[in-house]
DNA sequence: CGGGGTGTTGACTCCAATCAAAGGTTGTGG
DNA sequence: CCACAACCTTTGATTGGAGTCAACACCCCG
């Protein structure tokens, strides 16, 4: 077997060394490779059952509802190396649609696989137990930081929450990098309108806390952006 | 043993059926009785390390963090049954405060309890990996149905979160039920001012959506108050 | 060169925050 | 058993941050 592990891999070992055999176990959630453009969704809220998660082996992917008046909330972003899904182990159907942001790669496997890694591994079930705590704890996090807060806090917060969770599985990011969301999927992730989001990401520009030109993100002060929002790095 | 089971073991019944070894194991998690009196902290944002959980066994308490401008944000409600600090897991500080909301009897045990449980028994993995992420879906659905969303829109959505989380170990609750908490509590939870969630209660009240006397609700028409606010009674 | 999606800017509106004060309720001690 | 204090709730007046509506600018792509 190839030096060249996986995405999925790469992101378990910044959590804990695994030995052959839990490297071996986890790859194969990652076997059967979908292909998916911008703008497809992988399964829709209310879709039943909900008995398969999926690995973000390439790409960003979002999940989110829509609501009957036309909004759209965003729930969570999907970075290479991501579990998709696992939120929704205890449901009967899915809680959220999931798009694809742009073209990804994604495998899906079914809950059954995980069950097996239950009694296989010890080791590698406390640390998909580990993931999935630490996916909420972001969760609480932006939560947190975001849902009084006023809009350049929150639009901080995230920034710095990206930038952590690339940091994991790219252990030399720079202070820029890509980040392929519209204002408008912003707005949606934080409950803002995209006009309000380009007002605030004007401002945050003037007092030069982060730039934004297309799809890239530069923070010229990373350790002054997190001061501002408050960002506490261990907890991603 | 008696056939009276504790809150924890009911809850994880609520699930699925237990054997007597499994009940067994549960029951160790529940062995370390404290009491506490209202106001009182179970542990503190930040305190480290972060290497315990706890049993609420009696009483009801509150997850939060306090910002330095003094507005303080609660995160979750525990109930009896419910396990506190499952999402910090994965963390080495605690990410929340955690306070009893009245006199309260709670049960503190270590991370390695729960690694005992995950060798000795693949189903009771199975239903922790459950009801953690059973707690990350309910977060979610807060959040995405109290993100945008309007006031009335908000405290209808959480009063049905609450009856539906009780429901669990209570099979017969009412559609009056106690709720121990105050506006501004409450405004705490939903991102509201104590000022707004008073004015809301009253709109709602007037629409005889639901009604609230000091510490108790009711909600005359619980199928109604649960369509106005789109609520999915099969994520609980 | 268009043209669709994306971003920017301005004017206006509105929901909820804020500030402030007065009622209610509870529970504790005299 | 009453009185008072602390807390909680209600109500009113005012303010403000973000939403809405709308037009225009931009930019990549075909």
């Amino acid at each position: 077997m190839s030096n060249h592990h996986s995405c999925l891999v790469k992101h378990f070992q910044s959590h804990a060394r695994l030995d052959e055999q839990d490297i071996d176990l986890l790859s194969r959630l990652e076997r059967s490779p979908e292909s998916f453009g911008p703008e497809q969704d992988l399964w829709r809220a209310g879709d039943k059952p909900a008995d398969e998660l999926a690995v973000m082996s390439q790409g960003w992917a979002y999940s989110y509802v829509d609501h009957p008046d036309g909004k759209r909330t965003i729930n969570d972003v999907y970075l290479p190396g991501d579990i998709i899904g696992l939120h929704e182990y205890a449901l009967d159907s899915h809680q959220t649609s999931v798009k694809a942001l742009e073209k990804s790669t994604i495998c899906r496997f079914p809950h059954k696989h995980l069950e097996t890694i239950f009694e296989a591994s010890p080791k590698l079930t406390k640390m998909f137990f580990r993931v999935a705590c630490l996916q909420q704890s972001i969760l609480i996090n932006r939560t947190l930081n975001t849902y009084h807060q006023a809009a350049d806090h929150r639009i901080a917060h995230f920034v710095c929450e990206i930038h952590a969770r690339l940091s994991r599985t790219n252990a030399d990011l720079s202070n820029t990098f890509r980040l392929p969301l519209t204002q408008e999927h912003l707005g949606n992730i934080l409950g803002l309108t995209s006009v309000h989001v380009s007002r605030t990401i004007g401002q945050l520009a003037e007092e030069s806390m982060l730039f934004r030109q297309r799809n890239r993100i530069t923070v010229p002060d990373l350790e002054a952006l997190r001061h501002f929002t408050r960002f506490n790095r261990t907890h991603y």
